[in-house]
DNA sequence: TTGTACGCGTTATCAA
DNA sequence: TTGATAACGCGTACAA
């Protein structure tokens, strides 16, 4: 990549290089002629100015991180194709990081980051992550940073998240009303926003209607089918087991389908399931699935644009208010001879 | 983010930056007292050293560019996975390109790329590309570049592939085991090197079962579903319709499938369909959905690990002899109950 | 209108 | 053992 620099061009042109860098950056106090000779020589050679040294010199890369989970899952490429979408056009790369849910590797990719070379930090937690103190130390320390999905109260910055109570709480109320009354709940990692509002809106539904809650029915999976078949198990051998699930994430709702599929329990006569999903493909496939589609695309786009403001805010000292950015979900009803509401 | 430089360590310590970097980086001409006391400035502080200086410096950023037609599609959020995993254990950063199948889109990422930032560059060609000039140029420049999936013969470069040959083959044959005679193949651009070598493959396989090719019963489709429903009138309008299809990539797959499903087409009675696709949990789903699985994750991997290699070795310029490697599919048949091969 | 000098953060070279 | 200086590529304040 032996690439031209202003330097070579001064050198060919018997000019100075700052007299190149004013012809190139269209400055004012410039003789045409000049301007033009040294443009015509930059296009000839193909001239870039070395985005290295201008990071270096302003002190930014125009780019930005992103952490998320696992890039290999549809709502997270989904969300990622929403923040490339906006970064590039506004003339950011986006670099990628995945924490595989793990609260070390989370820490040391924010180590990484911390050592700037982004310009600001978009996240989604990973599902081990209890302590967000790292977190919260980059961004005392200035980091731009928007949080997406997966969520913390304890730091003060924009978030961007979908309406996890309402969609736990629709599809809860889908399912009463479609007749169960003994509804499972199958979801992720405890530690995670998006669980505690989706657990928190299936119990409103459940209140709603009177119907009990009975926490041998909430069930916190990770994504192995191992675990889930555990967790299928337990459920069936309950002395009441249930007519009908409340699944999120692909994977749990695929994986919990499979499984019941495996164990030759018919979908929806003997147990409904609504899930959380992306996989719109997966969801034609399965007529039974009902699903509560998440606004993922929007949500990268979104909490790019916040990213973007707040860094391009920060060079002007604009205080800024942080707020929480809540987008909807939407009931897709698949099986439209069963119910709709 | 105000993080301490080697400059303030040296004021505060009444050293000179170049003792301070040769404490830091261990060097040897130092006393220990003096090391020590640097190193444990540096602990408290936090100090860490500044990336992009360093890439000014010597000339390299330690990060990689991934263009992929789009992020959001399992068989390259995949490929990106392992690249991800890779790079990170070699200390690489990735940034990510999406050319949405556009060539101009793929053109303007190329330029950004040539403007270096980026170490090396692994591109999996645009559906719309169908001039690599640009690419070409690039790599004479000097720029390590790594081909994967689809990749061309006009540039002379590693490559990693998965053998489209042998799984349409494979695929098709497994088609005709069933029983059927009249097979479709509804494929992607034309363009593609994917592409024609699934076609060499779903025509060598008729051949050896002494089938008659019929260019009808070979489409080329883009992933609109209105694109797949037009495909699938014409093909059911023929006097003599296809008994079975082989489809490739996820969205061709799922989509051929819904499409059937709306035309109340039973699979697999009427039309027996196999599908390239990565989309494992979806293929659960649909137990008459036969699949050829990609080594996606190990795509990556290999890519990343060949770039990375190029990458490492310029500097000490060993010539090197460009490869192309191919990967193995796997055929895995869901519904055990018509045929096994 | 153009050139000189400096600084961004770091390391390597050479002198002390 | 340590310090001063140059260099990476660029932009800009200041001098000419």
């Amino acid at each position: 990549m032996e690439l031209i620099t202003i330097k070579d061009i001064a050198k060919a042109l018997n000019l100075s290089t700052s007299t190149v860098s004013r012809a190139l950056r269209g400055s004012y106090e410039i003789n045409p002629d000049t301007k033009k000779l040294v443009i015509e020589y930059a296009e000839k050679y193909n001239y870039r100015p070395n985005p290295i040294a201008l990071s270096l010199k302003e002190n930014k890369s125009r780019s930005i991180g992103v952490i998320v989970p696992e890039i290999d899952n549809p709502f997270f490429s989904q969300v990622i194709n929403g923040i490339e979408a906006i970064s590039y056009n506004r003339g950011y790369h986006v670099v990628i990081f995945q924490s595989h849910e793990s609260f070390e590797r989370e820490s040391i990719n924010l180590k990484h980051i911390a050592s700037r070379r982004v310009d600001g930090l978009l996240i989604s937690l990973a599902g081990e992550t209890n302590d967000i103190s790292q977190l919260k130390e980059l961004h005392e320390k200035g980091m731009p940073i928007v949080l997406f999905d997966r969520v913390s109260d304890e730091i003060n910055t924009h978030k961007v998240i979908s309406d996890n109570f309402e969609g736990a709480f629709t599809a809860t109320e889908h399912l009463i009303r479609e007749g169960r009354r003994r509804i499972a709940h199958i979801t992720a990692s405890p530690y995670l926003s998006i669980t505690k509002e989706r657990v928190k809106g299936y119990i409103a539904a459940l209140n709603k209607y009177e119907i009990p809650v009975d926490k041998a029915m909430i069930k916190y999976s990770n994504y192995s089918s191992e675990n889930m078949e555990l967790i299928i198990d337990e459920l069936l051998s309950e002395t009441n087991p249930p007519d009908g699930i409340l699944t999120v994430s692909d994977r749990l709702a695929l994986g919990c389908l499979a499984t019941l599929k495996t164990k030759n329990i018919t979908i929806p006569e003997q147990i409904s399931i609504v899930g959380f999903t992306n996989l719109k493909a997966a969801s034609m496939l399965e007529p039974a699935l009902t699903t509560v589609v998440q606004p993922s695309l929007q949500m990268g786009q979104r909490s790019a644009e916040l990213l973007l403001d707040l860094i391009e805010r920060k060079s002007s000292s604009i205080p800024t208010t942080y707020q929480t950015f809540k987008l909807y979900t939407e009931l897709i009803i698949r099986d439209s001879s069963i119910v709709s509401i």
